[in-house]
This record gives C-alpha cells, sequence and structure tokens, in this order.
DNA sequence: CGTTTTTGACCGGCGC
DNA sequence: GCGCCGGTCAAAAACG
C-alpha cells in the first residue's frame, strides 16, 4: 500500500512539477493576525491545504481548478516568528533545503526566496519563504507538494540550538496531508475553510482523518485568528506532550468510532488493490 | 573539489 | 499584442 501511494505520489509530483499555476498571495493575508503574538518571541502557526485559493463558496470556479488541483501538489503554509535579528530567512523544518531562487514581489518589499528539498533528488517539494510586511520577524513558508523520504533531522521547534526557532506550533488542517512538520495542535485552529479535495485520490484516507479532525476540534473558525487568540492563553498547555497524546487518542477514537470512515478508508484501500491488479493484468 | 548560494536573465501566464 | 509579474534557470561566486 505504502509503496503503491508514493509511487502515486511521484506521478502526481511530476507531473504537476510541469504545470506552473500562478497562485493568489494569501501570505500577508494569513499572517497578519499573527502580529497579535508579538509577546511571544519564538511562535509558529502552520496551515495545512491547499493554496489560498481554497474557499468554501467559490463553487463556480471549482470546475476548472478541479483539474488544476488534481495535478497541483498539496500546498502548505507555515507562519513562524523568528528573531527579528535573523535575516536568513531560513526555516528549520527537519529537511534539507537547497535555495535555487529569490525575487522581490510586488505586494511585499521583502525578497521572497525559492527552496527545493536537495536531501531526496526525486523529491518534488519546494517551499517558498518571505518575511510579512506587518511584521518583519514572522517567516512565513509555503510548502508545495510532499516529501517521499523521512525528514533528515529533527526540526528545531522549541529545543532550539540556534536563533531561528520556534517554541510553539499551531497547525490547521484545511485539506490534503503533510507530515513535514510533526508537532501537531489542531485543537486551537482548524475551520470552517476546509476543502473537500475529491480529485486528489492518494489522500482520500488521510484527508477524511483530517476532516474528523477537525469536525471534532471544539474551535472551528478562522483558523490563525483563532490560533493568535489563544496563544497567550493555551499555548503552553498545547506544547505539552501529553496534550499532543491526548490530541492523537481524540482523532484516533473519533476515527474509529466513524463509520463514514471506515467505509471510506475500505473504498480507498479497495480501490486501489483493484486498479493495481487491473494494471498488472492478472485481474 | 563538490555543494550551495547569489543574482540577473529568461519563461510563461494573466490582465488590459 | 504587450507589459507586468511570479517562478525558474544557470553561470559565477562562495563555502566547507
Amino acid at each position: 500500500m505504502m509503496e503503491y501511494m508514493s509511487t502515486q505520489n511521484g506521478v502526481a509530483e511530476d507531473s504537476s512539477a510541469g504545470s506552473r499555476k500562478r497562485k493568489a498571495e494569501s501570505i500577508s493575508n494569513i499572517s497578519n493576525p499573527v502580529n497579535n503574538n508579538n509577546n511571544n518571541n519564538n511562535n509558529m502557526d502552520v496551515v495545512h491545504g491547499r493554496s489560498s485559493e481554497s474557499s468554501s463558496s467559490d463553487e463556480e470556479s471549482c470546475c476548472k481548478k478541479l483539474r488544476e488541483e488534481h495535478i497541483k501538489a498539496k500546498v502548505t503554509i507555515v507562519s513562524m516568528k523568528t528573531d527579528a535579528s535573523d535575516t536568513s530567512l531560513i526555516v528549520k523544518d527537519g529537511y534539507q533545503w537547497r535555495k535555487y531562487g529569490q525575487k522581490v514581489t510586488r505586494d511585499n518589499p521583502c525578497p521572497r526566496a525559492y527552496f527545493r528539498c536537495s536531501f531526496a533528488p526525486g523529491c518534488p517539494v519546494k517551499k517558498k519563504v518571505q518575511r510579512t510586511i506587518e511584521d518583519q520577524s514572522i517567516v512565513v513558508a509555503t510548502y508545495e507538494g510532499e516529501h517521499n523520504h523521512p525528514q533528515t533531522s529533527k526540526p528545531e521547534l522549541g529545543a532550539s540550538t540556534n536563533t531561528s526557532t520556534a517554541s510553539r506550533l499551531n497547525v490547521t488542517t484545511i485539506a490534503g496531508t503533510t507530515t513535514s512538520v510533526p508537532c501537531s495542535t489542531t485543537l486551537n485552529s482548524s475551520g470552517p475553510t476546509i476543502t473537500l479535495d475529491l480529485t486528489a485520490p492518494k489522500t482520500v484516507e488521510k484527508r477524511d482523518m483530517k476532516m474528523n479532525h477537525s469536525t471534532t476540534s471544539p474551535t472551528g473558525g478562522n483558523s490563525i485568528r483563532t490560533a493568535s487568540s489563544t496563544t497567550t492563553t493555551g499555548g503552553e498547555y498545547q506544547n505539552r506532550p501529553e496534550f499532543q497524546q491526548f490530541l492523537i487518542e481524540q482523532m484516533a477514537t473519533s476515527l474509529t468510532k466513524d463509520p463514514s470512515f471506515k467505509a471510506a478508508l475500505a473504498a480507498a484501500i479497495s480501490g486501489k488493490i483493484l486498479q493495481q491488479n487491473n494494471q498488472t493484468g492478472r485481474w
């Protein structure tokens, strides 16, 4: 199963690399509320999901985008607060990145850096890193695609040896899945902007999990705004391992109790098996 | 010497 | 068709 998934990933990402599509700029929008966290030295907010255009209401253009997103890799937006004096635009997430470009965009005088994953030669993941206009100490990293290899090292979140690190991490899952940021506290984020992407067959099970995960979260709403408002109160607690363990257990419980998830999982697995058997021509 | 970073040039999509 | 703009390329420089 995993083998199959990985090969599917490779195909999908490769095709996505060939079709570049311009996406709406959302970095400043996303990182706006993070400014409320200025009292914390190291902060990190993560938004998992599609590119910013994934809203719940634009059904008009969804048909066009369906195809596009079918090709496109998943997009993960990460905003983290770093030391203001740290101008390196380096986000230590446990992977090895190679910078291949830098550009000053129109809407932000701060240069945007482009990175590729250099650990695995065939790894399709790309990353864009840019500081926000509002708060130059906040760095927004946009990940595209999924790693087809494990992390090269532990991400420096919390236990920092260098300057640019984050001690707190908030994850919002909109759609799709990513394992690039192992620390996940979705309780205070997640929200109504969930986009059920039926065009990405490889992530059916995980997406459902994320969906359930989101629905079981006590708070919905705009992810970052919620995150920033709760940072001063619940941030420490969310970072504690027992809390994360609790979250994981909650997720597992909700998933195993949900018959629709079981059905989706079974359908996905059987579908994959049948598909593979058809390809090999043995059935 | 191999790898990574820098940086101007180039490419292609999009709006007018 | 043209210009703008984001993203990528690739040669040179820097680095370990």
